[in-house]
DNA sequence: AATGAATGAGTTTTCATTCAT
DNA sequence: GATGAATGAAAACTCATTCAT
C-alpha cells in the first residue's frame, strides 16, 4: 500500500472513529456531518469522498462493528477445545453477550441491528472490504451442518432472538438482568437446535470430542 | 361528547392517520411536522395542541396500533373454544402474524417496535387513554400462569422472537417466507413454554377443555 | 385586503425589489438567496414561502417587468390619437425601445427574455396575478387583426426581431447605436406587416382616422 | 504532429465532447467541472491545463460549433450555381435552419448565442484557432456588398431575426412550426435586403448568372 | 504533462417552534 | 381553540481550485 492509499485509509478510519463516538454519545439523529468532520479533523468535503451521507457511514459502521464482534467470538472459540457444535454455538453467543455487557455503547449502537439482514450482508460481502472472511467463520461453526434441517432458518432464529433479547436485558434489565436471563436463553437456543436436528448425537460425535483434545 | 370535543377528536385522529400514513411511506425521519399537518388538513400550530413533537405522536401511534393488534387477536381467540394455554398462545401468535401478512405497512411501522418495552407500556398504561384494558387480555391468557416459572421472561422471549422473526420473514422472505417458517417458530415458542413449565400438564388440564365447551 | 395579506404583499415585493436590484447589479448567478433576503430584510425561510428557488423568482420578475413595459407603452399610446394600426405598432415599439434606452439595467435583465414565450405567457396568465389585462392590450392593438394573414406569426417575428436587435444596439452599440438602427428596424417591422397584409388600406381606413380625431 | 501533441489534442477534444454533451443535456449552469472530466475520462487537474473555467470552454464551444455551421452552409452553397446574392443568402439561411432541424441539440446549445456578437467574434478571430477562414466566407457572400447601404446592419438584423425565430419555431413549434414559418421568414429577410439596397438589380446582374455557369 | 485527493468557503434548503391574529 | 406566516439556527451538500505526487 503506497503512501496515498495509506493516507486515505487513515482519513476513512478517522471518520469512522469520530462517527462511532458521536453516534453512540449523542445519537445518529443529533450528530451532524459537521460534528463528524470536526472530530475527525478533516474537511467537510472529505466526508463526501468516502460516504454518501450520515446513513451510509452508519450502515458501514454497523457492518464493520458486527463483523468485529463475530471475529472476536470466533477467535475466542479457537482458543478452546470445544468440539460439540451445540457447545460451540452457546460459547459464541455467550461471548458476544459478554462483549455487549462490557461495551454497552456498542450494544446501544448495534442495538437491534444485529439482525439477520446485517449478518447475511456480512457473509455475502465477506472479503469485499477489509472485513474478515466471515464466510469461513460461519462455516467453521456449521461445518457439520449436515446434521440440521434448514440450518439457515435455525441460525436466523437464534440471531434474532439473541439480538432482541440482549438489547432489553442488558441495557434496561428488562424484564430481568442478562445473567438471570441467560439460563432461559441458552435453553431456548438449545431447543431451537434440537428442533432442527435430523440425527441424534451418536457415539461417533462423542468420538470427535476425543479428536479435539 | 359535545360538538367541540367531537371536533377536537376529529382533528386528533386526522393527525394520527396522516402521521401513520407518512411514517410508513417515507419513514419517521423524513416526515416533517409540516407533512403531517398538510396531510391532516389542519394548521401547523394545531399539531402542538395535541402532541409534543414528532416522536410523541409516533409513540402514541405505536401504542395505539399495537394494542389494536392484541385486541383483535384476543377477540378472535374468544370466538374459539380453545382451552389449553399453550394452544391459546400459538393461536394468538398465529393471528397476529396473519394480521401482519395482511397489512405489511402495519408491520413495517410496528416492526421492531413490537418489543417488550412497548408491550409493557401498553400493559401499564392500560385504561389510561381510549386504549382497551390490556391488562385483562394479558391476564386472561395467563390466568393459569401459576404453572410457569418466570412467566414474564417467557412472554418477553416469545414477543421478541416473534417480532424480530416476522419482520424479516414477512417483509423480505428472509431467510424464508413466513409460512415456511411457522412450523419452526411455533415449535420454538412451544419449547420456550415447555422450558418454563413447573408442572406437567395433567388429566385435570384436559378436563378443563370440557369446561370450555 | 386585510392586514395579513397586506403584510404578505409587502414581503413579496421586498423580495422582488431586492432580487431585481441584485440580479441586475451582480448577475443572477452570483446572487445568492442570502443576498436577497438580507437586502429584503426578511428571514431566509421567508423566501421559500414565496418562491421555489432563485430561478423561480427570476422568471416571475421577468414576467412582471415585461408586462410593466407593455402596460406603459399601451398607456402612452392611449394618450395619442394614432389610429392606423401600423402606426400604433411602430409607436409601441419606439416607446419600448425608449424605455430600454432610459433604463439599460432593465434591458440587461429582460435582455433576450423579451421573447415570444414570455409574451405569450403574459397574455395567457393575464388576470391571474396582479398583472394587468394584457389580453386587452394585445387585442386593442390587433382589433383590426382581420386585415392580417397569420397575425400571431407576424407579432412573433416582430417581437423576436426587436428584442434581439435592441440588446446589442442599445447595450453595446453593436453594430451601430440604436438611433442609427431605428430607421432600418422600423422599415423591417413595416415590411413584416405589409407582407402579412391581406387587403390594402382603403379610404375607409382613412375614414377611421377621422373618427380618431 | 508528434505523439505527445496528438495525445494532448485527444484530451482537449474529449473535454470538448463531454462538455457539449453535458451543456446540452443538463445546461451549463448545472454542469460542473467534475461532470465534464468524469465524462471525458481525464483527471480534474487536466481540465485546467486546457481551459480557464467552465465559461471558457463554453465560449470556445460556441465559436467552434457556430463556425462549423457556417462552414457547412458555405460548402453547400459552393456546390450550387446560385449567383444572385439574395438567393445565396436565402440558401445559406435555409441550410442553417435545416442543420438545426436535424440537430436540435445543437440549436438548443447555440440557441440565442447565434447572435451578432458571436458572429462578429468568429469573423474577427478567424484564422486564430483551427477555425476556418470565416472572413472569406462572409466576404464571398458579400463580395457584391457594394450594392447595399449599411451591409453590416443588414446582416446583423438578419442574423438576430433568424436566430431568435428558429429557437422558438424549431424547438417548440411556437407560434408555428418552422416549415410553416419559412415563407414569412424568407420574405422578411428578402425585405430587409431590399430595404438596404442602393441600386435596383439590373440586367447586368442577371448577366452575372450566366457567368456563374 | 497528468493526476485526483483534499480542501473549506459558500450555498441551498429544511423545519421545529413561536405568536399575533 | 385554531391558524399559518414568519423565523433563523442549523443542517446538508457543492464544487472550483490547489498541489503533492
Amino acid at each position: 500500500m503506497n503512501k496515498i492509499d495509506k493516507n486515505k485509509q487513515k482519513k476513512r478510519e478517522a471518520l469512522f472513529d469520530a462517527a462511532f463516538h458521536l453516534f453512540t454519545s449523542k445519537g445518529t439523529h443529533k450528530t451532524s456531518i459537521s460534528d463528524i468532520v470536526d472530530n475527525a479533523g478533516v474537511a467537510k468535503g472529505t466526508f463526501y469522498l468516502y460516504f454518501k451521507d450520515k446513513y451510509d457511514i452508519r450502515n458501514k459502521l454497523i457492518a464493520h462493528k458486527s463483523s468485529e464482534i463475530f471475529r472476536k467470538a470466533d477467535f475466542a472459540l479457537r482458543q478452546t477445545n470445544i468440539c460439540l457444535l451445540e457447545e460451540k454455538v452457546i460459547f459464541i453467543i455467550d461471548n458476544i453477550i459478554n462483549q455487549f455487557v462490557t461495551d454497552k455503547t456498542l450494544l446501544e449502537f448495534i442495538s437491534k441491528n444485529l439482525s439477520w439482514g446485517v449478518f447475511k450482508n456480512i457473509l455475502l460481502e465477506a472479503g469485499g472490504d477489509d472485513e474478515v472472511d466471515f464466510y469461513d467463520i460461519y462455516h467453521s461453526v456449521f461445518e457439520g451442518a449436515g446434521k440440521f434441517r434448514n440450518p439457515e432458518v435455525m441460525v436466523f432464529m437464534m440471531i434474532e432472538l439473541v439480538g432482541a433479547v440482549c438489547y432489553s436485558a442488558i441495557l434496561y434489565s428488562e424484564p430481568v438482568g442478562i445473567e438471570e436471563l441467560k439460563p432461559y436463553l441458552f435453553r431456548a437456543v438449545q431447543d431451537i437446535m434440537t428442533a432442527h436436528r435430523t440425527v441424534e448425537p451418536t457415539v461417533s460425535d462423542s468420538a470427535q470430542i476425543g479428536d479435539c483434545l
